[in-house]
DNA sequence: ATTATTTCTGAAAGCGCTTTCACGCCGTAC
DNA sequence: GTACGGCGTGAAAGCGCTTTCAGAAATAAT
């Protein structure tokens, strides 16, 4: 026969913590109580008496004891985890969202599950599909491109809120961001500064939030009274190369301008590089606008303007959101207004 | 009595997809064998006749099954979840390790979970305690500012991976680049190109990372016989405002310089940007050179002559480093050997 | 042929927590 | 005094999967 463990008992006992996994039962049977009623104090689920709770307090304090997630989510609880579906991990722009739904989700409780879509709806799907099979509470959609019908299914089951497009359904909030007031926004500041050939970057065709973009150019040249030339708009890609291939396509077509417009920041790094190989100054011979403000666009050469979008309370306010919908409150919020950040890559031009 | 649920049954037969979620007990009974022959198959954890495995894996693929990573972790066996240690979800530079490691992990089945710990050992600690309390089976720590007696500590329960610094202990291994030869790879590199008084901003004097691409800088200084100047090392934080700061002071104090060597690529930019103000050419009339080669760093005005630090392997590295410490194969990685890219912020100094 | 091994497989016991379900107890109404 | 609706609480049944444990079947040894 083997001796036993007296190790087992002792370490049971005594308040160590750290050492070896603490669970509720133990909490239940140091504050001799079942664990039904522990796991009803922790959750709030039924009314208990003041001296249990009180006993079940001291015994959770003395234990250091910390309900297991994982536990919790098998037993058909919450796994107080929210699935977020980003499009690069390591994406300037949404890097930021993810901070801020770090920080919203972090103080609550909450972790954050972030998963990679690529700009790719099949492996979005994927994504989705890990996500809940990892009992995720909810799923904060960064843009993407799922289709409205995916994501409105994929409400019915589990909480969602998704960025970057207008949605309706029960279990779905969508926060947009005014794109097209950005473009517009953009636009005009050009106009105002003397401007009148105005070269448009776009962005990938598929992007909502691109396109918007140049709904808002077009909208400001026209209310400008300034004739719409296609031969001034040039497709990129939402990366620094694009921008760069895109100037130089427009410089070797040899048309004329005396500004840029970038339907992102990253383009307008990339127009940046372009210009100053060819040697155009900016602002003197081209005024360059971005759309992002990204944290590194303050510290670019020069700081480059450029429509500011939220990214940081994007997250927070998504984060934000989710939490609501699993209190079952109807969340109503708006995302701040857009905003042009006037900086040194834009000035008067020149008559 | 009550009126069997029909309805029960037929969702059981039925090999409707997408609907309700397939357990592993609905696979066990359609191939008409037991969970645990099912498990086993899963898992790989015995030998099974090939007749069974074959009704298995019909009935797998029939039913569209897949394995509950909740359940699995509860009941012992692995998450299949890594969690990662980084300091902000949003940097630059790990931003890239990040991805690294979700392209290495994804394709096995495996989940990150990336958790923040703002350069804060106390947050970092908490961190550990959440991956911990969610079952991860490994911890990957990008650099940080935990001890190596913590880190040693967590390394008895769960197999731990670390970057940026170097350790030996069981179930850990350390992935250490060697920022000492970086630092006098990129100071030679100077040297080289006739530059003698060649200024120095530092990161934050915690960082180890910073503190040995220091001693690089020194090395190479007098291995060329150049005398030290601490008047010409100035103190960063590794963000762009300080390296904005730092050419502020050292412009201030009206020291002589015809280089910088900025302990990392955000600093350079606020260096570059600081020269810019005070209307110096980069790199006529002073060469600038980084560390860590950020993407951007490519698409700057100028673009950046920088140490290559390899973010994006790192990831993979030490991603595939837990993977094989999850095997039980010890693993022997050895990390790719700084590289000095040279473009055109650094060029010959006139004499 | 009989016993000793080795394989394969199913039954069953959890993992740590949530959640019916039902029981005991109390105050109030008849 | 018996009956009734609540309330606080414990017992017990899972959640979906892994993992002993032991039995059955097949193979090898004597």
């Amino acid at each position: 026969m083997k001796i036993n463990k007296p190790t087992r008992a002792v370490a049971k006992a005594s308040p160590t913590r750290s050492k070896g996994p603490v669970t509720l039962e133990m909490v239940a049977q140091l504050a001799a109580v079942s664990p039904s009623t522990v796991s009803r104090i922790l959750n709030g689920t039924a009314v208990v008496s003041a001296l249990k709770k009180k006993a079940v307090d001291e015994a959770i304090a003395k234990l250091g004891f910390v309900p297991n997630p994982v536990a919790r989510g098998l037993a058909g609880g919450r796994t107080l985890s929210i699935g977020v579906i980003t499009q690069a991990i390591d994406s300037p722009f949404y890097g930021a969202a993810l901070r801020g739904i770090e920080d919203e989700l972090d103080p609550v409780g909450y972790s954050a599950l972030f998963v990679s879509g690529h700009w790719n709806a099949a492996v979005e799907a994927r994504c989705i599909d890990v996500l809940r099979s990892r009992r995720v509470d909810g799923i904060i959609v960064l843009t993407g491109r799922l289709t409205n019908q995916a994501l409105k299914t994929c409400a019915k089951s589990v909480p969602v809120v998704v960025t970057g497009r207008t949605l309706k359904a029960s279990g779905l909030v969508a926060l947009n961001f005014d794109n097209f007031v950005g473009g517009q926004l953009a636009t005009r500041h050009l106009i105002e500064l003397g401007h009148r050939q105005i070269a448009f970057i776009s962005g990938d065709a598929e992007q909502p939030d691109g396109v918007e973009r140049f709904r808002g150019y077009c909208a400001a040249l026209e209310a400008a009274n300034i004739a719409f030339d296609p031969a001034l708009v040039v497709q990129g890609g939402f990366t620094e190369a694009s921008g760069l291939l895109a100037v130089d396509r427009l410089l070797e077509a040899r048309q004329r301008f005396t500004a840029i417009f970038a339907a992102n920041d990253q383009m307008a790094f990339g127009a940046a590089l372009a210009l100053y190989r060819h040697s155009l100054r900016v602002p003197q011979d081209v005024s360059l606008v971005g759309f992002d403000d990204l944290l590194t666009s303050l510290h670019v050469i020069p700081p480059l303007t450029t429509v500011h979008q939220p990214a940081y309370e994007l997250g927070r306010l998504a984060a934000t959101a989710m939490l609501q919908l699993l209190a079952g409150i109807k969340p109503i919020l708006e995302l701040p207004a857009p905003r042009l950040i006037e900086r040194e890559s834009s000035c008067r031009w020149r008559d």
